[in-house]
DNA sequence: AGCGCTTGATTAGCTCTCTAAGCATTTAGC
DNA sequence: GCTAAATGCTTAGAGAGCTAATCAAGCGCT
């Protein structure tokens, strides 16, 4: 069974099909898959330069800034502090990365890239370009641009959600998270003109 | 550091910044987060019925057909086989199904809701309802059915990507993925009239 | 009947991510 | 100035997903 077989029941069985068999997640299941896709599809690209998916979240960061504290790199990346760990961790092994404690403070930890590290973006940062000029390829660039605004609603939905219901130290995380992409997008804004070639 | 401070620089750094620090993957970055998002949305609110979010995802399935093999039951719920083994392992141990050999093959092993198993789904369906409800609050409908077809073609560019570059059973994995996308929203549109209440 | 390919289930082991809890250091309040 | 709280790093352990490899059963061909 590759395929689900088309349904030949009446509309009226079929409301109560969509009713019962969860029909509202359908747009959440959508942006798994497609997340899931385009985390493949760039992991592939960089596992042929020896880079795992996750070593890029933090890799981009620091390509922007680095010599900042673990705990200021997880913000960035929008990932827990423990994964922050675990990934400098392996990457300092990789030779990728340095930690240092500098001597005005002995509990933080600075993180800085080695040579090698910072030369990783000229070869990897077009595999990411890549990836993206394939998925949005024929599609209108003003649905491009009306997914991301959705998106970015809903993702504020979503934190506004916790921020009301639970744990609050969730919620700040999604804030923090949410600024930081809001960032991104203001940016992008202000850009406009001169980079479009590069939105996407 | 809550947030990245605004950026103080003219256009033309601004322009540099945008190539260098990868402005292309804004859009996986933002589909990725709003994904976690809807996970741990769901999978909060999931948790409080003892309901993991991986088990979410078979019972689905299930709700709609059971009695199905496991290789079956992996290509429904768009997971590969090992996750859905484990998966089931753990919801067997729950009560909520049993894997049953059944005598026309001593190969095959096929899957039965139990009672339990089948009454989550009066509990658990709203939930999902709920997240997404409130996940889509106060988007444009138009916007969100615009998100829905974009994200859906971005998942077919991949697909046909890695069809075209890589290793085949991936490819054809992506394709059954996409398979079973597209009929359920070949389902949604034919169902339009009367669920649009429940289109998300 | 028997040899080999194919298919389904399983095991092992990896990655990425999280929460919870620990320890060490720095800062703040009395 | 010293204890208490906050902050940052680390460890431990779990869950969800993957690939690769193994094993067992069924099927196909001669």
């Amino acid at each position: 069974m590759s395929t689900r077989k088309p349904d030949p029941r009446t509309a009226d069985i079929m409301l109560r099909h969509w009713r019962e068999a969860v029909p509202n997640d359908r747009i959440a299941h959508l942006i798994k898959d497609s997340s899931r896709g385009l985390q493949r599809a760039l992991q592939t690209r960089l596992a042929k330069h020896n880079v795992s998916f996750g070593h890029w979240v933090f890799l981009r960061v620091l390509w922007v800034r680095d010599g900042i504290t673990q705990r200021e790199l997880s913000e960035e990346a929008g990932l827990m502090e423990p994964t922050t760990f675990s990934a400098l961790t392996s990457m300092e092994k990789l030779g990728y990365l340095e930690r240092r404690k500098l001597p005005h403070s002995r509990k933080n930890v600075y993180v800085f890239l080695t040579p090698a590290g910072r030369q990783l973006k000229k070869k990897l940062v077009p595999l990411a370009e890549d990836v993206n000029e394939v998925a949005v390829r024929g599609i209108d660039p003003a649905d491009v641009a009306t997914t991301r605004r959705t998106l970015l609603v809903m993702i504020e939905n979503i934190a506004r959600d916790e921020s009301e219901h639970a744990d609050p130290a969730r919620a700040a995380r999604m804030q923090r998270m949410l600024d930081a992409t809001d960032n991104e997008v203001a940016e992008d804004t202000d850009s406009k003109k001169s980079t479009d070639a590069f939105r996407v």
